[in-house]
DNA sequence: TTTCTAAGTGTCATTTTTACACTTTCAAAT
DNA sequence: ATTTGAAAGTGTAAAAATGACACTTAGAAA
């Protein structure tokens, strides 16, 4: 019996990453350009592509993000799959499926994957397919390629969800961040104003945050306090099931 | 060019099926048996096949569950892929792929689903390659086909999860049910014992059950009150963005 | 020294949570 | 008829969490 050749891109499968981060104003999210207005409908496009049959999925989540923007060694959790028999038949697209791929006519169905990661630390800078990438602000994308639309609002419900229950937002904020950052990043992705006095309350009990006792320099009004996110102190309180940061 | 044939299999997309069940005892989940004691290894394994490249993910899992187990019009919830590149490939799952695939050495990923229902309103009939069909006791499950039992795992989880959110444990239980019923209902998913008292006060004050004022009858003990779940009650609340069963 | 801007802080009323033990109702057995 | 066994059903008090709400402070810039 042939062997299979595992070192090739299977064609029905691929994975498309939603990288979410944080200008301290709006939550924004990782796209790629698909170049000039050649293609009707959206030029942008979450970043992603087949997978190879010897990869497992957060490998290829891994690779084909480190290829089309050059971000590597980012945690990417698993947010579904998606597999619409039409969801990479839009005209724009299969004209762009053509220029990019060996059977542009295949049935694709892509496993999706999310990722939250502190925007200073990564510069993407766009390879292979995509001619440009860069950070867009979640709430002015209203069109995406294929159903990555669907994709990102899935992707933004999940974390609304998880934000309640991890502490996953830290990953958003730079190492030393203040309570008023930390609070406006908590509005944005629950999309609802919080109470500044409750908030801190409720953040300072939970007791997972290091007061650097240093001070933002520089700012035109009362400089605020930094704080680091205690990761050891989490983990011993989630060993006892601690899992509501409730908001 | 040559147009796809969409009504094929898809050689490298499967679905499974983790569905629960409830006997009053404990949670159970639907297995189908693979036959004689001609594969080393587990016999039982979740119900799952390939899909046609015409349906999508939802449907194909809809349509592998009632081909091998009888069961239809479930509503199944995705609950993510599975696609690591060895997990068809224990000699025994091998041996089996050979006796029911075109091309048993394809690498395949699972999309893997998951349903709550009724036991005593579906019952279990095996046809195509499972062998038998029936009800399994979760934990008392140690081993199944393939990755079978991470999946289930992950079901697991997922439904610890899911049960402090929604009022899903409803779907496991008949119509009319005691809340001592919904009380050990909630004690075998969650998996650690919950007073009494303070069960009975929150579940009442939810507001979502409605007393059928109407007895057990032929228990040889103090007969309980029949309660139903109150559907209408629950979509009101949820319009509130209530989301906290506090479990 | 004034002005602007965001940081930071406390209390009280209400609701929610937790811990905990005895009485009641029926069927079955004697 | 009476007893027994088995699960149903019930209340309270203390502690913790929540929600609503307004003024003072520290620094930079004018």
């Amino acid at each position: 019996m042939l062997k299979k050749n595992y070192s090739e891109l299977n064609p029905n499968v691929s994975v498309d990453c939603v990288i979410f981060g944080f200008d301290m104003e709006n939550l924004t999210v990782l796209l790629i350009d698909r170049g000039e207005n050649q293609f009707p409908g959206s030029r942008m496009a979450l970043p992603g592509n087949l997978i190879y049959n010897d990869e497992n999925l957060d490998q290829a989540a891994n690779r084909v993000l480190e290829e089309l923007t050059s971000l590597k060694n980012i945690y990417l959790e698993q947010l579904g799959a998606f597999g619409d028999p039409n969801r990479i038949s839009k005209e724009s697209d299969r004209l762009w499926l053509k220029s990019i791929r060996a059977e542009p006519e295949a049935r694709v169905i892509t496993i999706a994957y999310v990722s939250l990661v502190k925007i200073s630390d990564y510069i993407p800078h766009a390879s292979s397919f995509a001619q440009s990438a860069g950070w867009a602000s979640v709430n002015e994308i209203h069109e995406l390629a294929f159903d990555h639309y669907e994709i990102l609002t899935a992707a933004k419900e999940q974390l609304k969800r998880k934000i309640k229950i991890q502490p996953i937002g830290f990953n958003l904020l730079p190492e030393k961040f203040t309570l008023s950052q930390l609070h406006r990043l908590y509005e944005s992705i629950l999309d609802k104003p919080l109470d500044k006095r409750n908030f801190r309350r409720k953040v300072q009990k939970l007791g997972i945050l290091t007061n650097l006792k240093e001070k933002q320099r520089g700012v035109p009004h009362k400089p605020s306090e930094l704080y680091k996110f205690n990761e050891e102190r989490y983990l011993e309180l989630s060993q006892d099931g601690f899992d509501n940061f409730g908001f």
